[in-house]
RNA sequence: GGGCGAAUAGCUCAGCUGGGAGAGCAUCGGCCUUACAAGCCGAGGGUCACAGGUUCGAGCCCUGUUUCGCCCACCA
């Protein structure tokens, strides 16, 4: 440990601020190299299992990746350490449409383009990008503490995740469920390729209505339309209004003709049409618009298309040809105008289309595509979903999934792209026929023919990462790791990919699986600032996770996020609390480094003093019980995925429990002169100290690892000890209601000196009236631990007595804390005091007694709640009247 | 248009099946009391968004309203 002179004394082991960056280092290599993350396939034990969701190849850990990861690791340490076959599998996804990109900006800054260097070796030159860069995140995961079976690090475009990709191809259009059909998509233009519905996203855009006069046919007239991409128009194949539409009820047999072209086109009714909106006549292109191509379903009508798959009109839009869609936009609206059939233009706000890889406005447009019939896979999907099988949490995304699934549609898996896995698809030159197989065919099978041209088209991403909780498994060989590992126990993610992908595992793995693939699914939250926006680069307000490892340490930074991850939809990072959390874990470091230097020369058989438990001084026994009760909370936490729990038990358990009131209380026997008082308090300090580390390794890997290696005995890591149960026998709540009342008057005894600015290393001499000869009992047992913990010479317990007047005074559990303070008391603020709280004290009596007033409370409330309120009336009234004669004694001196 | 979520201390948030409003940070006062000044001891601070309702009792349940955020959707 390299540490200056100034950071160590002699006495301690320990430096006095815990160096971080040292000991994670050191320990994650020592992880690595003794193999603790790996899955042990005892199939004795109950399986464990989580499939991480797959961070994009091109990715870099951003915070979303270090939550949802810490809490993938949390699981995975906890389940490991209660001995559970835990298996933790990590791995990439080629990410497609992203990870092309990436390399083609790369060439484009050579001044090539991916077509000058080919199909073959431009997927070359990505694997070769994949080599040398795509393990960015995983080496970020790494500096995260996670603690995967890195042996079985995946990738969706290796040798096995390709061969089930295939498989399932195959199958699925063996079953008819895999089509390709002539449909409308949304194309983007500059990607080159259709996307799926979900992966365009909708921004309100300040654009234009233009009203556009259609002239009737027989010149009798004419109907406006409305449309905010009049260049649609060249492919318009109908006027399509309301059926019940009285306006144009005529029109059914006069037909439109359109403007620029002369074309003449019908007029269809159709329910679709809203008669509210415009002039109620819609203009129809069933090539270039997606409810339109309904429309022009319904009525049968031709699909014009007009422009081409760079968004440039193609010949069908006659003089228009070779003009890009925008430029023709503006030349349309010049042309109609100067011929006067612009009626006006509008400003208007609507949602347009974009690339959610680009941003380019998508062109919906009908081409060949590939598709999945979802409708069967869905309703496996759902059904698994309300029967129990997959739970879901938190609970309210339940309504969502359903609704989305009641109204999902065909899924376009066909991408005009080259990286991916090319669709297994061969069209047969000499007979036309469609060969679908795993392997790449030599010859048709149908006619022999060796002329066989494979799709250029590759498979979405997500379909890949469909099968991946099985294919990283070895599907579709059966192996071990299947029969042991799958279904996985829980699937943890951004509730953002809910249908991209969760949606679709369910599907794929029920299909293929005939089993859900996974048990639980736990959304978590997105990371935004802390004012709620969301953290992008451009407002500057993005939180990187490796600068708040290196400034704060990975345990302060994993604890921030588990503090954080209640089940919710969002969460507020706040830098702040990193650095909180930061030294809380210092804090711990502290109260080890303390430990430490009474514990190593301790024989460590002295933990067997911790056993009899009815054989320890009462901190003793309180803090057992704490620990035990801390230990069932962080249990239950864990268990039910309240991840912010286990932060919140453990913060208030080590701090304000084990640091602030056992280390003090206990300080005496440590350096005390009675050896089997120190014993005793080395032996449960030891035990305590272990079951903390324990229970907060999960959340805090490194520092629970380093300090544990410290502690005396001989010890493996932490990761496999097993993890904290609750002790029946360290249930104690006499001592803990014991200490409730010795801490109670320790507060209060303190109060007094602060108030009275009495010197905190000044001694003072203190009374505690106590009618109760129970508790008279307890405070003369421990009067000694209460003197020390408030700098008392003496302290005085008596039955009853009277309160000199220049004394500071309190009540706390019905005992009375005097302590004379000759001259030191603020008469008038003690005044001031004493009437703020009477009238608080008064106005709470005043309720308490209207409530055991109403016959109806006392009738049907609990008995417990009702007697709850008896005492309470009975408490208010005695600390009313202590507060009366306090201020009347005070009265005197003023 | 439909759905979901949020609104609690100055800030960021907990508050699980209804039974005396909590934490951290920030603020104020006092302390280098030998584990920790990255600390210790103490104090102040809230009409639980608003309006109704159910109940003996509501931060919590119901209805409506306002503000903010998100998702879905076929108003061109």
């Amino acid at each position: 440990m390299q540490a200056t002179d100034s950071d160590h004394s002699d006495k301690y082991d320990l430096p006095k601020a815990y160096e971080f960056t040292e000991v994670e280092q050191r320990w994650y290599t020592r992880w690595l190299d003794e193999k603790t993350f790996s899955a042990r396939m005892d199939e004795g034990k109950p399986a464990f299992a989580i499939v991480i969701p797959p961070p994009n190849v091109t990715g870099v850990l951003h915070i979303g990746h270090a939550l949802n990861n810490t809490l993938q690791d949390l699981l995975v340490r906890y389940h490991r350490m209660r001995g559970d076959n835990t298996l933790w599998v990590p791995g990439t996804d080629h990410a497609g449409i992203a990870t092309q990109n990436v390399v083609e900006r790369q060439l484009a800054s050579e001044k090539l383009s991916r077509h000058d260097l080919g199909r073959e070796k431009f997927i070359e030159r990505v694997w070769a990008w994949k080599e040398e860069k795509g393990g960015t995140i995983i080496n970020q995961l790494k500096r995260m503490g996670a603690s995967c079976d890195w042996d079985r690090e995946r990738f969706t475009m290796d040798e096995g995740l390709s061969r089930a990709v295939r498989e399932v191809f195959v199958r699925l259009y063996k079953e008819g469920l895999i089509y390709k059909g002539d449909y409308i998509v949304n194309w983007c233009p500059r990607c080159h390729t259709a996307l799926a519905d979900d992966e365009v996203e909708h921004d309100p855009t300040d654009g234009k209505l233009y009203h556009i006069r259609y002239p009737y046919a027989d010149g009798s007239g004419h109907v406006v339309v409305a449309t905010t991409r009049p260049e649609t128009m060249l492919g318009d194949t109908a006027v399509a209004v309301h059926p019940d539409d009285e306006r144009y009820q005529h029109l059914a047999t006069v037909g439109i003709s359109l403007p620029l072209t002369g074309r003449t086109i019908p007029v269809v009714f159709d329910h679709h049409v809203q008669r509210e909106f415009g002039t109620g006549a819609l203009k129809v292109t069933p090539a270039h618009d997606r409810d339109d191509y309904e429309i022009g379903l319904r009525h049968d009508l031709p699909r014009l298309k007009v422009m081409d798959d760079r968004g440039v009109m193609n010949e069908a839009a006659g003089r228009y040809a070779g003009l890009d869609r925008f430029a023709c936009r503006k030349q349309i609206v010049a042309d109609l105008e100067e011929q006067g059939f612009l009626e006006k233009i509008e400003d208007y706000q609507h949602a347009v289309g974009k690339c959610y890889r680009c941003s380019t406005v998508v062109e919906p447009t009908t081409s060949k595509q590939w598709f999945v019939s979802v409708r069967p896979l869905a309703d496996k999907a759902v059904a698994a979903v309300r029967e129990g099988r997959i739970a879901l949490y938190p609970n309210t995304w339940y309504r969502t999934f359903y609704s989305w699934m009641d109204n999902i549609r065909d899924w376009c898996i066909s991408r005009q792209i080259w990286w991916g896995h090319r669709i297994p698809a061969w069209t047969c030159e000499s007979c036309g026929q469609m060969v679908v197989t795993v392997d790449d065919p030599d010859v048709c099978p149908f006619c022999g023919s060796t002329r066989l041209h494979q799709e250029n088209d590759v498979l979405d991403t997500w379909f890949s990462s469909a099968l991946w909780p099985f294919s990283t498994l070895g599907w579709p060989e059966r192996t071990r790791e299947l029969a042991t590992f799958y279904p996985t126990s829980v699937l943890i993610t951004s509730f953002d990919i809910l249908f991209f992908w969760v949606a679709r595992m369910m599907m794929m793995g029920l299909h293929f699986m005939d089993e859900v693939p996974f048990r639980d699914v736990y959304l978590h939250a997105l990371v935004r600032d802390k004012h709620g926006k969301k953290m992008s680069k451009s407002t500057g307000n993005v939180i990187d996770p490796l600068v708040m490892i290196e400034q704060y340490g990975t345990d302060a930074f994993r604890f921030t996020l588990t503090a954080f991850a209640a089940q919710g939809r969002e969460i507020r990072m706040d830098e702040e609390r990193i650095d909180g959390y930061r030294r809380f874990i210092n804090k711990l470091w502290n109260a080890a480094r303390f430990a430490q230097m009474h514990l190593k020369e301790a024989d460590p058989a002295i933990v067997a003093l911790a056993a009899d438990t009815r054989g320890l001084a009462l901190a003793h026994r309180w803090i057992l019980s704490r620990i035990n009760a801390t230990i069932g909370a962080v249990r239950a936490a864990l268990d039910g995925y309240n991840f912010n729990e286990v932060a919140q038990a453990s913060y208030q358990f080590v701090w304000h429990e084990f640091c602030d009131w056992y280390l003090e209380w206990i300080k005496a026997d440590l350096s005390g002169g009675d050896a089997a008082a120190r014993d005793q308090a080395r032996a449960v300090l030891l035990v305590v100290l272990e079951q903390v580390l324990k229970l907060m390794h999960p959340v805090t890997p490194f520092v629970t690892e380093e300090i544990w290696s410290q502690l005396p005995g001989r010890r493996g890591s932490i990761m496999v000890e097993p993890f904290p149960e609750t002790n029946p026998a360290w249930a104690d709540e006499e001592a803990e209601g014991t200490m409730n009342l010795l801490m109670g008057v320790i507060s209060g005894l303190r109060t007094i000196r602060t108030e009275a600015e009495v010197h905190p290393s000044a001694r003072i001499e203190a009374t505690l009236i106590c009618p109760d000869p129970d508790k008279r009992r307890m405070l003369n047992e421990f009067s000694a631990g209460v003197q020390a913990m408030v700098r008392a010479n003496s302290l005085t317990i008596v039955a009853e007595g009277t309160v000199p007047d220049d004394a500071g005074h309190a009540l706390v559990q019905e005992v009375e804390l005097v302590v004379p303070l000759k001259g030191l008391i603020d008469v008038v603020g003690e005044l001031d005091k004493l009437a703020r709280e009477q009238g608080k004290l008064a106005k709470e009596l005043e309720r308490v007694v209207a409530k055991l007033g109403t016959e109806k409370f006392v009738r049907n409330a609990p008995a417990d709640v009702v007697a709850k309120e008896r005492d309470k009336e009975a408490e208010l009234r005695a600390r009313l009247a202590k507060n009366m004669e306090s201020t009347e004694r005070l009265s005197k001196l003023r």
